[in-house]
DNA sequence: GCGGACTGCTTACCT
DNA sequence: ACAGGTAAGCAGTCCGCG
């Protein structure tokens, strides 16, 4: 009967509706206010005083409210203990389902009313709370204050660095540390006198003739530094100038000729400088923060692995090596999630206005609980479940919308770990916008409002919806497995768990319906940081270690951001001047390629012709991490392609775009993404699956080995993008050529040794039945010419290639089965046929030689006559023959023309329903002018059949065209029929 | 003035 | 704002045709 960290305020304490009255008040005078903000009623807020109303007017609501509150209970009285049966649509039988016992408060519950049914339990357990018990075992946060503000760290204090932030009150840097010994978090504010600065290559001296520099206010004094120019390989003095503040970088590094190191965030200078590691274990001493690790590390077996490395990259190894062994912190966490009333239907209500009340607030702990908050309104009805409530969930019901944001505030303030998703864009400003309606001031919000984001003051807040946002997260960390960035995609996704599902507006629930409904999304929001032993959560902390970014900051941004973050961390260790983008592209030059897609920058990967038909007994080889590997073998970085100075001139040429690589010097890139790659395939992945270290361990490396693939997948694709503030053209482009060359020549050798290649792209290559013996000779080839690993990926008992190219079928031994590229695949294929598409697969994969082709041959073409008997009746509904498809960006930005999915969103807007970037619009196809209906609008007899029968036709020609059949022979002599008899049947 | 050929736009996939 | 390559469907335009 434990409720671990359940932290919760007793109910006595709490207003109840009983006493409703005096909230309300404020309510009502709050409401009267509502159009100015921050009003004088701090104490108030706090305090909940009771004050006597002299105003008959408000006697007249407040009477109406009590009645509203009398009838209230009773109702919910009438529906959860006398008649328990009426809100119990599943029934479990309470002496067989044990687990209900171990809640406490279904326990009481049980004994005291007999009653038989978790959904009854569940909700005579809202009733105790309205009856002020039940609550009583549960952790007392009530005399805590609302908002708590971090504890500052004293000298001997540790913790896990999570965030550095600016305190522009007191003009200082911050760190926000975890301390796992209290489970609290510390700050410390900066001691040493870091200042906001940039660099300028003009001397002191010449500076003084510029007045704006050392005459503005914000300019506090220049240092002169010695840097080193990787680009040019020489030493170089620089000018320090030393501002007060962050803001005054900004407007200073304009007023000089050349700036360096004037773009990078101060709260990230302070972790470049002092080289800080967000994530890893600190100790404040002798006031200034150092490392507290307490990992014993063996470097000797890492010495080992490294051998054949050069001297500083094995030290380097051996320094990194900690950051993948210290155990990560396990803070408390919170999940929240808001629910709004809004009047109108399908739309957001807007945070900056908040102009409707916060009627539910859920929590969701992570031993397992749950709390909701919920506003009883006039008109709401406790309602009828028709499913159960989670065990383990308490309910506090509220009169008045100030008290419960003001609770809200409570428990968001004490918190280490603050999880939402989408809080930074509705949850936290909805919250705030409301609170200062309701004459909250600010100072008694737990918000630490910041330029991009919503932070707290005392823990830190992770959006998942930023997170999964990631691209690298999604398509590296998560092989694509969600598309679209809802909370309910992800879950379904990564959990197999979805939403509760809602007929009506979220306004329109019942109480029961809408505490269920606000529940489940907190509950999934949290157990998306839960699931597989704390994955998420995990990886969050590997990523900030490699990329040195902060927790808020590396949970929202791309990976470019933490690329660029660890390369100027590695710089400023090595007293590297980071260049600017202009130095690179004028030292370095362009590209020499012409790529294949118009309007690309260079070209890429090389995909080879597929054959067409089935083949058994296919065995895929891959290079392993090819772009990673290349960078690493070829020393590519952007001081040594193209160089300035190159000692020894030990130069080698990239082939067949004629880039010049340094080799007598080690490229920083090849270095790092070298280092990593290496630490993956040689330590990492092993650990992963080693049978001999116990599962949590697995597991943890196996995180490990997922962050940097996450990275060393990126690090190829960063150094070809603009974007990049390390931009390098040739580093790219070279890549992708050597890439080209070490297949095309690979593919030679394959033909030599007798291997016959069926495909291949970009690192793989596909061999019909090949020869154990030359598939060896093959790899050894790779290795010594290349220094390449080339693996068996995958053995294939059969593979059906359409012909087209990133399009075939792969067939396992076990059964299982590869599908790339087909149409049946895609999210705009109508679901009906991504049905019967699987249905003709799950035959397919059981074929085990040539012969058994021939039944399923037979198969397939009754299947797909009765299919299209099927479609030709209407036999399949308006879902089911939906198109899918994102619409990536607002409606009217599609000028050059109107795509079917834009004419249906058209639609949709005219019918008042909101349509926004990265929605998904779901049309069919209809007969008429339009071609096009959402299917909201559509009914099933104006859809146009021909369109699909052509769908239909599309989709399974790429299977057809495989195994050698034909979709006339098929489907032809039913058309004519259909077009002679349409009647017929 | 009509219709097929062609190009460009958009989306979704593969590595 | 990590890259380029491939496929498909549609919108809009070009171009030849007495």
């Amino acid at each position: 009967m434990k409720y671990g960290c359940f932290q919760y305020m007793p109910a006595k304490k709490r207003k109840r509706p009983s006493d409703g009255t005096r909230s309300l008040l404020f309510y009502l005078r709050n409401l009267k206010n509502s159009e100015s903000i921050g009003v004088d009623e701090k104490q108030h807020s706090l305090e909940n005083k009771r004050i006597d109303s002299g105003n008959n007017a408000i006697d007249e609501v407040l009477r109406q409210r009590e009645e509203y509150f009398e009838e209230l209970l009773k109702e919910l009285r009438r529906k959860t203990v006398t008649s328990p049966q009426s809100i119990a649509s599943t029934r479990v039988g309470a002496k067989r389902d044990t687990k209900i016992g171990k809640d406490l408060v279904i326990t009481e519950v049980e004994k005291g009313n007999q009653v038989e049914s978790k959904a009854a339990a569940g909700a005579a357990a809202l009733l105790k709370s309205l009856q002020g018990g039940g609550v009583k075992e549960l952790e007392k946060l009530g005399d805590k204050p609302l908002v708590r503000l971090p504890k500052e760290a004293k000298n001997g204090d540790e913790g896990f660095l999570l965030q550095t932030f600016y305190d522009g009150d007191q003009e200082v840097a911050v760190a926000k540390l975890y301390d796992d010994s209290t489970g609290e978090i510390i700050l410390y504010h900066d001691k040493t006198g870091y200042k906001p600065y940039f660099l300028t290559d003009i001397p002191p001296d010449k500076l003084r003739e510029i007045p704006e520099v050392v005459r503005h206010k914000g300019f506090e004094r220049v240092e002169v530094v010695e840097k080193f120019d990787l680009l040019r390989w020489q030493k170089k003095r620089v000018t320090k100038i030393v501002v007060r503040t962050p803001d005054v970088v900004r407007v200073l590094r304009d007023k000089v000729p050349r700036a360096w190191e004037a773009n990078i965030k101060f709260h990230h200078n302070y972790i470049y400088d002092y080289g800080l590691i967000p994530g890893m274990k600190y100790r404040i001493a002798d006031n200034r923060l150092e490392q507290a690790n307490d990992v014993i590390v063996e470097d000797n077996k890492i010495r080992e692995v490294f051998r054949d490395e050069d001297k500083e990259t094995i030290e380097l190894a051996v320094k990194w090596l900690p950051i993948f062994e210290a155990p990560p912190p396990k803070p408390r966490r919170v999940a929240v999630d808001i629910e709004v009333f809004t009047p109108f239907k399908g739309r957001v209500p807007d945070p900056k206005t908040a102009a409707y009340p916060i009627i539910s607030v859920a929590f969701a702990f992570e031993d397992g609980s749950q709390a909701v908050f919920v506003l009883a309104r006039p008109g709401l009805q406790p309602g009828v479940l028709r499913d159960k409530l989670p065990e383990r969930l308490h309910i506090e019901i509220f009169d008045d919308e100030r008290s419960l944001i003001l609770e809200t505030f409570r428990i968001l303030s004490n918190y280490p770990i603050v999880i939402s998703f989408n809080g930074d864009h509705f949850d936290f400003p909805y919250l705030y916008m409301r609170a200062l309606r309701l004459g909250i001031d600010k100072d008694y919000m737990p918000f630490r409002i910041t330029k991009n984001y919503v932070s707290l003051k005392y823990g830190v807040h992770i959006d998942l919806y930023q997170f999964f946002n990631i691209k690298a997260i999604q398509a590296y960390a998560f092989g694509n497995a969600y598309k679209e960035f809802t909370l309910d995609a992800i879950a379904s996704a990564l959990l197999g768990e979805h939403k509760v599902e809602v007929e009506s507006s979220i306004s329109d629930l019942s109480m029961l319906e809408l505490i269920r409904y606000n529940a489940r999304d907190a509950y999934l929001t949290l157990k998306l940081t839960n699931f597989n032993n704390n994955l998420v959560w995990t990886l969050i902390i590997l990523l900030m270690r490699i990329s040195k970014l902060p927790i808020e900051d590396v949970t929202r941004s791309q990976v470019s951001a933490w690329i660029k973050s660890l390369f100027y961390w590695e710089h400023r260790r090595r007293g590297y001047l980071i260049p600017t983008r202009e130095e690179i592209i004028k030292l370095k030059g362009g590209t020499k390629s012409e790529a294949i897609i118009k309007g690309k920058k260079y070209q890429g990967a090389i995909v080879l012709d597929p054959a067409s038909g089935v083949f058994f007994n296919v065995v895929v080889l891959d290079f392993a991490s090819l772009y990673p590997s290349i960078i690493k073998q070829w020393n590519l970085s952007y001081e040594t392609v193209n160089p300035v100075y190159c000692p020894g001139s030990r130069l080698v040429e990239v082939p067949g775009v004629g880039h010049k690589v340094c080799m007598s010097i080690r490229g920083l890139t090849s270095q790092i993404v070298g280092l990593l790659r290496d630490y993956r395939v040689k330590i990492y992945k092993k650990k992963a699956k080693s049978k001999e270290l116990p599962k949590e361990k697995r597991e943890w490396y196996n995180t490990v080995q997922a962050a940097m693939k996450v990275y060393i997948n990126a690090s190829y694709g960063v150094f070809g993008a603009t974007s990049f503030p390390l931009y390098a053209p040739p580093v790219a482009e070279s890549v992708t050529a050597i890439g080209r060359y070490t297949i095309k020549q690979t593919l030679e050798k394959a033909s030599e040794l007798g291997l016959r290649v069926l495909y291949g792209d970009t690192d793989s290559l596909f061999l019909w039945n090949p020869d154990k013996n030359s598939l060896r000779e093959l790899q050894d080839y790779v290795e010594e010419n290349f220094g390449l690993d080339l693996e068996v990926d995958k053995v294939y008992r059969f593979v059906t290639f359409s012909g087209l190219k990133k399009n075939y079928i792969g067939v396992y031994e076990d059964g299982s089965v590869d599908v790339k590229g087909l149409v049946a695949k895609k999210r705009n294929t109508p679901e009906f046929l991504k049905k019967e598409f699987a249905e003709i697969i799950k035959v397919i994969s059981s074929v085990r030689s040539a012969e058994e082709f021939i039944k399923v041959r037979s198969y397939i073409r009754e299947r797909l006559r009765l299919m299209y008997r099927g479609l030709r009746d209407l036999e399949y509904n308006l879902d089911e023959l939906a198109i899918k498809m994102a619409l990536n960006k607002h409606v009217n930005e599609y000028t050059k023309n109107t795509p079917q999915h834009v004419k249906a969103a058209r639609q949709l807007l005219q019918v008042g329903v909101q349509v926004l970037p990265g929605d998904i619009i779901s049309f069919v196809k209809v007969k008429g002018k339009e071609g096009v209906k959402p299917v909201q609008l559509a009914r099933l007899t104006e859809v146009d059949i021909e369109k699909y029968i052509d769908s239909m036709k599309s989709v399974f020609e790429q299977l057809l065209s495989a195994i050698n059949m034909g979709w006339d022979e098929i489907i032809g002599a039913s058309r004519l029929e259909a077009f002679f008899a349409p009647r017929a049947r």
